[in-house]
DNA sequence: ACTCCCACGTTATAACATTACAAAACGACG
DNA sequence: CGTCGTTTTGTAATGTTATAACGTGGGAGT
């Protein structure tokens, strides 16, 4: 698999300054057309998590954006959680009711997620999935599905070598 | 689609107290083999959550245990919830961080479910999906899948209806 | 009777998230 | 340049979900 396949990057070397410089820039260019307003706490929440691929809480983040200066209610981070969500930078991981940075920002997609219970590193991945059985019984049944959550927890590699 | 479809029943009608009374026997049926102990407390968290389709917070089973005369505090419905989780009675749903009685108890399966965003049904359907996305991927990244969780918000055909 | 295990009782607290309301910043438009 | 409406932030308080820790009691096996 190659550094630059888009599909399920987090568990593999790559150059983080470059992966988050690239991220950022495509947010700043989003919010820029969308109108939307790139303030400094929601900036310093998109990078502190850009800096993980590990799922942070909401009080993890407060506590490193107390460390920058920022003001340190939880509304704080509550806000900027929101917005980053809302706007597909960040998703929600609720198995660890904790966040990572978006993996494809800018793009319309859904999310399927790999969650390594040793290390807590979070992988993003495609769940398109045609002949998906929840769309047929869904369909057959009515339910209109607006937003769909995949979550895996397992090993990743690295940890299921060390086990 | 018939009564006795065993794919997403929780949002047809159906005979309620059968479907209760079955699900009871065979908890009962299953934890007598296994030598675990269905005790009172989890008993009765089971019958509360059978008598439901939707999903039931830990503290509002707390609350109707405390009016069935039980003790109320938290770790008695905690504890109740791991041990019915644990033997797939009841599962979890996270999103909700809350609790929904399961469609097939005994049998293995893993589950996907389908939540109204308006009624907060809860219905249950298999997620067994061969050429599924995540597997391929998680396979080619070397990570190791234990569990898998998989729940669509929506609207129920009811409340579609409505709206 | 001894002991081991499992479940329960109880207190306290941790971890996660929201409400509410006031003040400030920003943008649009006359 | 004001001023009006909207968005964002400051701040305190509170609500909700979940677990830690430690002690007690009861049943099974020996």
């Amino acid at each position: 698999m190659s550094e630059e396949n888009p599909i399920s990057v987090a568990f593999e070397k790559h150059n983080h300054d470059v992966c988050l410089t690239n991220a950022m820039q495509t947010a700043e260019e989003y919010c820029h057309k969308q109108k939307l307003q790139l303030t400094p706490a929601r900036r310093k929440v998109l990078e502190l998590l850009l800096q993980e691929h590990r799922a942070l809480g909401a009080y993890d983040i407060l506590d490193l954006l107390r460390e920058a200066g920022f003001n340190s209610q939880p509304p704080v981070a509550y806000r900027a959680l929101d917005f980053l969500v809302e706007n597909g930078f960040v998703h929600k991981i609720e198995r660890l009711n904790a966040f990572v940075a978006c993996a494809l920002p800018g793009t319309v997609h859904s999310p399927a997620f790999m969650i390594c219970r040793l290390c807590d590193m979070v992988a993003e991945t495609q769940s398109s999935s045609s002949g998906f059985d929840l769309l047929a019984n869904a369909d057959a049944s009515g339910f209109k599905i607006e937003q769909t959550i995949i979550e895996a927890k397992g090993l990743c590699q690295t940890c299921a070598e060390i086990e």
